[in-house]
RNA sequence: UCCUCGGUAGCUCAAUUGGUAGAGCCACCGGCUGUUAACCGGUAGGUUGUUGGUUCGAGUCCAACCCGAGGAGCCA
């Protein structure tokens, strides 16, 4: 007689009366004399396999009673509805078998701290909440990617290894290259993304980027995800209406997709809800006086976290500043015609203290501009020859954004810390494993 | 780099004013036919981060260092 057909645990609940195949992992078992109950994970769901003494037969309800948690088995068993069952369906089973065992298995069933989950990755990485973020950041991925090809963009990774900062002032991640001495890991793809839009029209880069700040909380990671559209033509305002629609996809998708990942995470669906255009956007001097009241902000300065939490407090939907001074922006971002000293870039502030999850704006697309910034900010003009090459030939107005995909993440998951956001984090202290 | 908090069994934590180190989980043994991080009983498990100091006596007080967490700055 054929085995039965191997089932997913998603699709078991099409299967009832039938006889199938489940191949997994243990993830918990309750016993009692003559009754097992396997918590089966195959990851696409945990399922109950039910083994009575007298539907299996004491040997194989000894090997039942001697498996490890996270030992890889295969039950067979016919499927069932059932009430008492966690998630509804049960599977009767009528054999098991263990194909590798997991002795002692570093998981317990209880609370863990930190530094104990994040040296166990690998293993944690099995646990309910990781899977459920995987598979919404994998959802979040899919509609990024999908968001764009609707509207045009065509996606044109940028290098991972440059050889200058793309915006001066952060630490980089430095390398040996052969006999061209030192290459930098990349801590943006933008100005790549801004040459391909010369080309393309409309591009955007999707990848890891590197920031060697010694930076020691819960918002930062020194590897993390970024996507980078750039469009040529594009104002300001042309930008932000993008972000907008932008993340209301993203978090449509989320919503349509991933219903019980966020159950599993106990994740609130309605903040995430009311993600509609239009959102509100304010300007800085406009988020300066809403924050003067508190002590301690001074006009000029950059938003600091808490500054962020504070205006973001005050709605539900993302809340978007533009127009900063331009000393806290880029040396590319163009200077607004009305007012010289206000540069016209954009931050996005996720709802509910999340916050900045993208940073983008008009770039200065006026060579002569440029060449000055250079030499005021003291950059290194040879290494950036190329850039103002695009100055040079055909320039026109453009712009774009980046956006943090942990961050994201974090936000639409309700995660507290960046790390859960990202399969395998890499953080100041920690590059194990 | 700076500020705050922490480090006790494999894991999560407790230990009064300085007075002989304790629980749950995990493991192992036993009990229980519908469990929901099952439950009940038992066994095993410790150089209290390291070094030095104060004291009759230090997990507890002091100093330095190491490691971790949260935050600031910077940023996505």
């Amino acid at each position: 007689m054929p085995d039965p057909p191997v089932v997913a645990v998603r699709d078991l609940k099409q299967h009832a009366g039938e006889t199938v195949t489940v191949r997994g992992w243990l993830y918990n078992r309750r016993s009692s004399k003559k009754l097992h109950f396997l918590q089966v994970r195959d990851g696409t769901g945990i399922v109950q396999a039910v083994a009575g003494i007298d539907d299996v037969g004491p040997e194989l309800f000894e090997v039942a009673s001697r498996l490890d948690r996270e030992a890889a088995i295969v039950v067979q068993g016919s499927v069932s509805t059932d009430e008492r069952a966690p998630g509804g369906v049960e599977l009767h089973v009528q054999s098991v078998e263990c194909v590798a065992p997991a002795q002692d298995y570093p998981l317990g069933k209880k609370d863990h701290g930190p530094d104990f989950l994040l040296g166990h990755r690998h293993l944690w990485l099995r646990s309910r909440r990781p899977t459920a973020v995987l598979r919404v950041r994998d959802t979040v991925i899919r509609a990024i990617r999908d968001f764009f090809h609707r509207r045009g963009f065509v996606n044109v990774d940028a290098p991972i290894l440059t050889p200058a900062a793309c915006e001066g002032t952060t630490t980089l991640f430095e390398v040996d290259y052969f006999d061209l001495g030192k290459a930098y890991l990349t801590q943006s793809g933008q100005l790549y993304m801004e040459a391909a839009a010369m080309a393309l029209g409309k591009v955007y880069c999707f990848g890891p980027t590197f920031r060697a700040e010694k930076s020691k909380t819960r918002r930062h990671l020194t590897e993390f995800w970024m996507v980078e559209p750039e469009e040529a033509w594009a104002t300001l305002d042309d930008v932000m209406d993008l972000a907008e629609a932008f993340l209301c996809a993203i978090v449509e998708r989320v919503l349509e997709e991933n219903r019980a990942d966020l159950e599993t995470l106990e994740r609130d669906p309605a903040p995430l809800e009311k993600i509609q255009a239009p959102f509100p956007r304010i300007t800085y001097d406009e988020a300066a006086a809403i924050l003067k009241e508190k002590a301690g902000f001074e006009y000029g300065s950059d938003l600091g976290a808490p500054d962020e939490t504070a205006l973001s407090a005050k709605y539900e939907r993302p809340l978007m500043i533009h127009r900063w001074p331009h000393e806290v922006k880029a040396f590319y971002m163009k200077r607004d015609p009305k007012n010289d000293k206000l540069a016209l870039g954009v931050d996005v502030i996720a709802p509910e203290g999340f916050g900045e999850i993208i940073g983008g704006g008009e770039r200065a697309s006026s060579l002569e501009f440029l060449e000055r910034q250079l030499r005021e900010q003291e950059l290194p003009e040879e290494a950036f020859g190329w850039y103002l090459d695009l100055r040079r030939y055909g320039s026109v107005p453009h712009g774009g954004f980046g956006l943090g995909l942990e961050r994201t993440v974090a936000w639409i998951c309700g995660l507290k810390h960046l790390r859960e956001a990202i399969p395998f984090p890499r953080m100041l202290t920690r590059i194990y494993p």
